[in-house]
DNA sequence: GTCGGTGCAAATAGTTTGCATTAAG
DNA sequence: CTTAATGCAAACTATTTGCACCGAC
């Protein structure tokens, strides 16, 4: 995607903190915080301000370039480019690690709840926690409610 | 749901705070605000302290009476009882109006994430943004997500 | 009487904002 | 040259925590 014809489209000006942001975003497959956003960012330019990556995270979230998501795993919101706007979050609990997954569930999900439900969805988020492949099947001895293992 | 075995069952003290904060989460249907819920709680008993709410709504997420979730529509966590494991929002953004629905797409998500990608799913959270019945199909004309590029 | 739970106030984390300055167009 | 965007610091919101006291058991 190209990140200067998309702000010039609305008017916005390039500058090196969006230039940044929209490199960081773009290179990390993760979900970043905006904190580690800044920290990358700032380890390339120590100019760029804190505020000015949330300035641009939130510019980048209307303009449709990025997308925030509330993954619950911690307070902080976390970032990511907007690719495909109905995404399935697996999130293993586990190692942490957060899968994507776009399919069929979604759109069936969306003509189910308008046939039957008078319902129109604009957008879908689902986030599944659980156990990935990698982390295998449920462990036999794991207490519950064991908050994070890596302590 | 009996809160006082509840606690009792897992030694923990019945106490005013706890026996106000479960009265008004589960006597509301909405999903609260720790705010909302501080008040209400405050309003029958002005004793009751703000902490005293959050870590009575904390202790609620362990011991599985209440859940906690971030539905993203503005910063706070929104509180409700912890019926339904597996169930779905629907927010309406035209109203703000707040459905649950918990029918078969979790249970079809689950298999399907099981079958085809080896995710065991403990936890799905699906949010659903758009309009509810009452308030119709996408209206012609509307500034909702205007980018407000600061005048 | 014991100690888990509370109220209070102060701390913290994440994010936002006012304002003077800088740099994109 | 104009004014959008930035850096800075201070403000704000939601939530957490340390500690002395209180009340559930």
């Amino acid at each position: 995607m190209d990140l200067e014809s998309e702000l010039r489209v609305h008017d916005l000006r390039v500058t090196t903190p969006r230039r940044l942001v929209w490199q960081v975003l773009s290179e990390s497959a993760d979900h970043l915080t905006a904190q580690s956003i800044f920290e990358k960012v700032n380890a390339v330019d120590a100019a760029v301000n804190r505020s000015s990556v949330y300035r641009t995270l939130s510019l980048f979230a209307e303009i449709g370039l990025a997308r925030e998501s509330k993954l619950g795993e911690d307070e902080a919101s976390r970032w990511e480019p907007a690719h495909a706007d109905d995404e399935i979050h697996l999130v293993c609990e586990s190692c942490d690690s957060v899968l994507h997954h776009s399919g069929d569930v979604v759109r069936s999900l969306r003509s189910h709840l308008g046939d039957h439900h008078d319902f129109e969805a604009r957008a879908v988020e689902i986030v599944v926690r659980g156990r990935c492949a990698t982390c295998g099947p449920a462990p036999a001895s794991e207490s519950t409610s064991e908050p994070s293992p890596a302590s």
